[in-house]
Parts: structure tokens; C-alpha cells; sequence
DNA sequence: GTAATATATTCACTTTATTGAATATATATT
DNA sequence: AATATATATTCAATAAAGTGAATATATTAC
């Protein structure tokens, strides 16, 4: 159970050197004293979303930059408290003032069984394509909106 | 691995119903097809900081008092992005679709210097009550929507 | 193209997390 | 206080996550 720590110590390398390969990186983490396999660091740059990508000096390891998106994914669930709906619609309860945030963010995952979004102060309605299709769209704003 | 969902689950319970004890919570959460033992609900409601007080209707299990404006204060830390100005007014750039969240947060503390905002996508345009305070404007913003 | 190098996956094993039944402790009611 | 009710903990079993060695696949170099 080291790997929060080696996989925070990856992000600092990576912040710190240029790494050129996984072999490389095995070796600064050995120095930092932290061993590990070329199989589990092959997995943590899967999870941390490390791409080997080439640059001038060759090729380095590189994190993702932090797009907008994910961190406001992190928002989001903050934001809602309660996903509900009936035959029809689903409401969704918000932190006060939060609602529009919400909205927008769920407008701009363009799902098509969605055919729009009203957002007040602490409330967003949102509006299935068909009544068929309440169902699916309350799972789908369950699993975009919520920590699960 | 239904933890996550169970745990949420529970969030929710709490937000709309009033729960009196563990074992109506237990109910609530069959209902909603979700089973559980007593032991595993014990433990999510000391996970998630649920505690049992006594309030009108006798007792219920209540969420631990997050003040809202608190919350919000750090969400709306992470979408402010930059604050620049003019003579006469302020514009606040935010994360794409979080502009009313802020301007929502900048009104509710009622800062009698500010005559009003408007809320874009990405976009808020703070108006003083005069062009004269305009400074004194920009330094509470700073203070009141970003981390320092 | 082939060889060399780098990364991903499979397999087997170990460690950790999750869970319910039973039980103990704590809290409320009278 | 005694009793009822609610919650926490222990124990044992199960499920899930993490790991390295070996191997397969993919990528780069020539």
C-alpha cells in the first residue's frame, strides 16, 4: 500500500526531470527509495495518465495537463445534493446559487436522450427527449453527477 | 464494491427524508433496493459524519452541518481565474459555465459598495454603486474570491 | 523489412477492504 | 434506578485491490 506515495513521487519526478522512459523512472524512484516493478509503473502511468510523448531531448514521460472539464466534474458533485424524478422529468437540487453551474456543465456533455436544461437558483430541470426515456437519463445524470 | 453508491445513497436519504435511526434508514434504503446490515450502516454514518441529534420531531440522523457558504466559498475560489478592471467596472473571468455561480456568491454577501453584477457563461461584470470606489471594490473581490 | 527497445498484459499470489451475524456498549425513556 | 432502544465493535468470511515475474504486444531505430 505504498502507492499513493510512489504514485505522488511519480508526479514529482516528472515535475523535477526529464524521464525518458518507464526503466528511467524505476531508477529515480530506487534512488528516492521506492522499488517497484516495471509492470506496477507501467499501471500507475496508465491511472495517472502519463503518455510518453517526444519532445526536443527525445522522449519524456509527461502528465496531462489539468483540463477544465475534470475539474469541474469535481465541482459538480460537490454542488449536487439530490437527483430526482418522476414519469417525466428529473430535478436536480443544487447548493444555493449553484444550479446554472450544474446546468451548464450537464448541457455540455450533449447527451442526446437529453433535450434541454432550466436552471433556476438551487434547482435544474432537465428535460428527456421522450418520457421513454426517463429512466436512462436519470442513470446517466447519476453516474456524470455523482461521486459514483 | 457498492460502497460508494450505498454511501450516496445515504446522502440523499438524509436530504429528503427525516430519519429518526439506523433502522429506518435501513428500510428506506431496501426500498430503494439497496440492502444492508446494521454493522455496515453503523460504520458509513461514522464515515460520512452523520450523528444523531434531537430536533423538533424527536430525533434524526442529520448530515454534519456543512455551512453552504463555505462550501461555496472554496468552489468559487477554484473558478475565479482572473479579476481585472477598468474605471468604472470589474470583470471577473471563471471556468466555462461557472460565471453565475460566482456572481450568485458575490450577491449574496451584499456588499453595499456593489451596485449589481452580471453573469455570462465564463464572464462576470461587477458594477459599483460609483466609479469613485471602484478600487476599494477590486480589493474586496480579491479578498472574497481568491484563495489570498 | 528486422532488431532493439519500451510498454502492456497475464498469471499467481499477497495484502487490504468490505461485509453481516452476533455481541457489547452506549444512549434514551420512564 | 431499570428497561428499552440505538449504535458501535468483534469476529470470521468474502470480495477487491495491489503486486512482481514472466510474457506478449507495441513502438522506435536501423
Amino acid at each position: 500500500m505504498n502507492k499513493q506515495v510512489r504514485q505522488s513521487k511519480i508526479r514529482e519526478m516528472l515535475h523535477l526531470h526529464e524521464v525518458g522512459n518507464q526503466h528511467d523512472l524505476i531508477r529515480l524512484l530506487e534512488e528516492a527509495g521506492i522499488r517497484v516493478a516495471q509492470a506496477t509503473l507501467s499501471r500507475d502511468c496508465s491511472e495517472l495518465g502519463i503518455i510518453r510523448s517526444k519532445g526536443l531531448n527525445g522522449y519524456r514521460l509527461a502528465l496531462p495537463e489539468e483540463n477544465p472539464g475534470n475539474i469541474i466534474k469535481g465541482l459538480v458533485e460537490v454542488e449536487v445534493l439530490s437527483i430526482q424524478s418522476n414519469e417525466a422529468v428529473v430535478i436536480i437540487k443544487t447548493l444555493p446559487g449553484r444550479a446554472h453551474g450544474v446546468g451548464s456543465f450537464l448541457d455540455q456533455l450533449k447527451n442526446s436522450q437529453i433535450l434541454g436544461t432550466i436552471a433556476g437558483d438551487d434547482t435544474v430541470l432537465v428535460i428527456p427527449v421522450s418520457v421513454a426515456q426517463i429512466s436512462q437519463v436519470i442513470s446517466y445524470i447519476q453516474e456524470n453527477l455523482s461521486k459514483n
